[in-house]
DNA sequence: GCAGATTATGTCAGCCTCTGACATTCGGCA
DNA sequence: TGCCGAATGTCAGAGGCTGACATAATCTGC
């Protein structure tokens, strides 16, 4: 969770240590930052809010933003980021037995699970967090960025992957085409969630995902019309 | 070919008629700003080149710049935008016969070899193209850009696609999904594309590419561990 | 608890991207 | 030739972002 790109130093306490009165504050203006930006997004849209704002509402300097964030997609894609780490840590955990392909769907079904049943409400809770995606999905710049972001996570994938299966990514192609589907398919069951058509929260999510996956076979499968769709 | 999104109105002449002296000095200096952008990014960097070197290298202002294109991403991505709308040409035309994935997969070797052929040196060459995919590789706001671009394009892909085999897409989930794993697959293999380890060209692009097609069945297979890796 | 080293923040000045408004020039056409 | 509309130029300004330097806060060892 420490800060991202320009970073301040991210955190010289030691594991389990009380990060000491600095950090604290840094952590604190962070978050502060990332609930104002989202609050005033989600508001009056992403263009319409400028950093000056963002920074006056935490009562900062505009330049002490820059310092927390790159720039001011940073600031949207932050809860995302975590998300997608968090999916990563459950992915490391997913036991050997299961096969690549089994083992990323699972990770991702876990993840949005839990993440959904540990804030169910306030700021940064999943409503917010699935808001935030559709303004994301809206908004061309924030678009790229995500989708930036997205394609860096599916190199994380390929380590990882390649790490379990015990094989040279440099190699063996099936880690690198694997990630690259797992991505595509996961982004392809984002876009076609809607809060009107799907249950909300995390289980809509789930559901959506789990179809886009079951239809993973029948699109590879050679000829559709002599193949029954269902 | 026409200019892409503030765009001067699309040409309003008929099929096949002489364009008019407005119309083809339009197109020049479009596609002089083009070369002078290219030309500059190549040289010095994305970064390092401004909107005002650009529009002074072809005696415009930098108003006029952006007439012709959005932002300075888009004069950037123009030839990969032209790349893409001939690969979707090439995807109508293939026969029926071909099962959805084999017309993707020929569709994007056909386009290649195609394009390749045709302009072999000079400025617009398949080599400087293949350039300036590597400085959009490298520059995190252009590859943002550039991954949109692609997302819009799977869409229409969807689209010929279900076209092609009588489907609803929004009840079908096979077009969505296919689109998505051919992007993905697509550019897994652009970004494994070196220089240096491939023949230049066209050619050692396709073979990447046949490359990593080949793999999408054992990479989506159960098991690796028990099956044998080539 | 204090002096000195670190580090976060503020201030300021400035570059660059991008946009709206208005004036001017140029090509198309009767 | 003369009018109309489209393309371009000019200008002014907002907003994103950065480097440099000064200031204020925390941390560290004594």
């Amino acid at each position: 969770m420490a800060a991202r790109t320009p970073a301040p130093t991210p955190a010289p306490a030691g594991p389990g240590r009380q990060p000491g009165l600095r950090e604290r504050k840094k952590q604190q203006t962070r978050d502060a930052l990332v609930q104002a930006a989202h609050g005033l997004f989600l508001g009056q849209g992403f263009a319409r809010t400028t950093v000056d704002e963002i920074a006056s509402a935490v009562e900062v300097s505009q330049r002490t933003f820059f310092r927390y964030f790159a720039n001011k997609d940073e600031v949207a894609l932050a809860v995302m980021a975590d998300a997608e780490d968090y999916f990563i840590e459950c992915l490391r955990r997913r036991p050997a037995e299961e096969s690549p392909l089994q083992a990323l769907r699972a990770a991702i079904v876990q993840s949005w699970r839990e993440l959904g049943a540990e804030h169910r409400s306030g700021p940064g809770s999943i409503t917010t967090a699935l808001e935030l995606m559709r303004m994301i999905e809206e908004t061309p710049t924030l678009l790229a960025a995500h989708l930036r972001r997205v394609t860096e996570q599916e190199r994380v994938v390929v380590r990882v992957i390649a790490e379990r299966e015990g094989l040279d990514p440099t190699t063996d192609l099936r880690p690198t085409v694997l990630a690259a589907v797992f991505g595509s398919v996961l982004r392809a069951a984002h876009l076609s969630w809607t809060p009107e058509q799907e249950p909300a929260g995390p289980e809509g999510m789930v559901a959506v995902i789990e179809r886009h996956f079951d239809q993973l076979g029948p699109a590879l499968a050679g000829h559709w019309r002599t193949v029954t769709p269902r």
